[in-house]
DNA sequence: TAATAAAATAAACACTGTTTAGTATATGGG
DNA sequence: CCCATATACTAAACAGTGTTTATTTTATTA
């Protein structure tokens, strides 16, 4: 009697229902109106009943961060059709600050805030950020090998690009760049991509 | 009759009381042991009373904060006596890193956490911030002017170094560089500081 | 000394995330 | 069909948080 499945679908449904939930409330509300009261009230379900199908909030946060992710995939698929490995960093990090400075919560889940790495029993399960790394080293990799760059270490290479972006992202996000004026923030990223293409690249 | 004069001095005492309690949970406990409540726990009053010298916590971490900044001031003052500016950018960037990898609380208060920031009622009255950020733009139009760097925007590279820097820790700090085990972290940041300069500096 | 002004606090408020113990509901066997 | 069992759910509490209010204690001044 396939009752044992359709239990489990009912469960993932409720997981499901949970999460858009928390989703449509950070979308619409915002990260501090996400909490668990509330997402129990959107479901009509009481409070408890959240923790019979997510560990803890943490849980849900890191559920959340995935949709994040997803996003940023789906815009660094248009790269693969940018043939020369230059403009296509370039393009790897204009594709990543836009996407941080115009889904600025989004990027604080997936990249600043702690709760949301609770989640993982070691920081090594991390694998979505693992992946959004790879897609940047690929391409340094390819730089190297087309001449474009000449690191030595492309590890280095990669984690000081990574860096790079993330800096400029973060100091905008946490509003530690008083020195900017916000409407010359996107012109500054423009700048700062201008700025390392330039100085990196082999002219 | 000067009690007015002695009133005020001993509110400026009990707010350094607050404060040297809230520095010393922060020290000794770390940073989520600071709670108001603790605080009063620890100066032998009601938590009420905490609320008649400093408005809210975000105050008193906005306090904490400078305390932060005057330990990094304080590490930032050897570079006055490198002469060579293009060696000066480069150990402006070891000290930079060293002390938040050594203070991490410190600089997650300092750089990242949103709580210190809205003491200030606009983000311009971060001079804290602004005059770390100068230390660093005086040491590169030093290397424009004598050569070592060719930077058509001063500002734009100012604020690039200092994101690549930003980035690297607060990467490290908020736990997201699984591909990076940690006791290879100072490693890499010497890696980032030798990649920086070779891209960087003119050969 | 009594009236006034200042300082300190007890207790509550409005929230968190989370747990426990008890109640409904649905399931499967006789 | 009924009843025991297992599952799903929840009310209420717990242990915290930052913060405010109304009250009491303390100090000052006339």
């Amino acid at each position: 009697m396939g009752s044992a499945e359709r239990k489990e679908r009912d469960k993932q449904e409720m997981r499901e229902m949970i999460l858009t939930a928390a989703k449509n409330l950070f979308i619409r509300e915002g990260f501090e109106h996400v909490t668990i009261r509330r997402i129990a009230e959107v479901i009509e379900y009481s409070p408890a009943t959240v923790y019979l199908y997510f560990t803890d909030k943490d849980a849900i946060l890191c559920a959340l961060q995935e949709l994040g992710f997803r996003e940023l995939y789906k815009r660094q698929q248009v790269l693969s059709v940018i043939k020369d490995p230059a403009e296509r960093l370039r393009a790897c990090g204009k594709i990543y600050m836009e996407f941080a400075m115009e889904n600025q919560e989004w990027y604080d889940l997936m990249f600043i805030m702690r709760a949301p790495m609770k989640a993982f029993d070691t920081p090594e399960d991390w694998n979505l950020g693992r992946d959004t790394y790879e897609v940047l080293r690929s391409i340094i990799v390819e730089c190297i090998d087309q001449g474009y760059l000449k690191a030595r270490d492309p590890q280095i290479a990669c984690f000081a690009l990574w860096s790079l972006m993330h800096g400029v992202v973060s100091i905008f996000i946490r509003d530690r760049a008083p020195m900017i004026p916000k409407e010359h923030r996107n012109h500054v990223i423009d700048g700062i991509l201008d700025f390392t293409m330039a100085e990196l690249l082999e002219k």
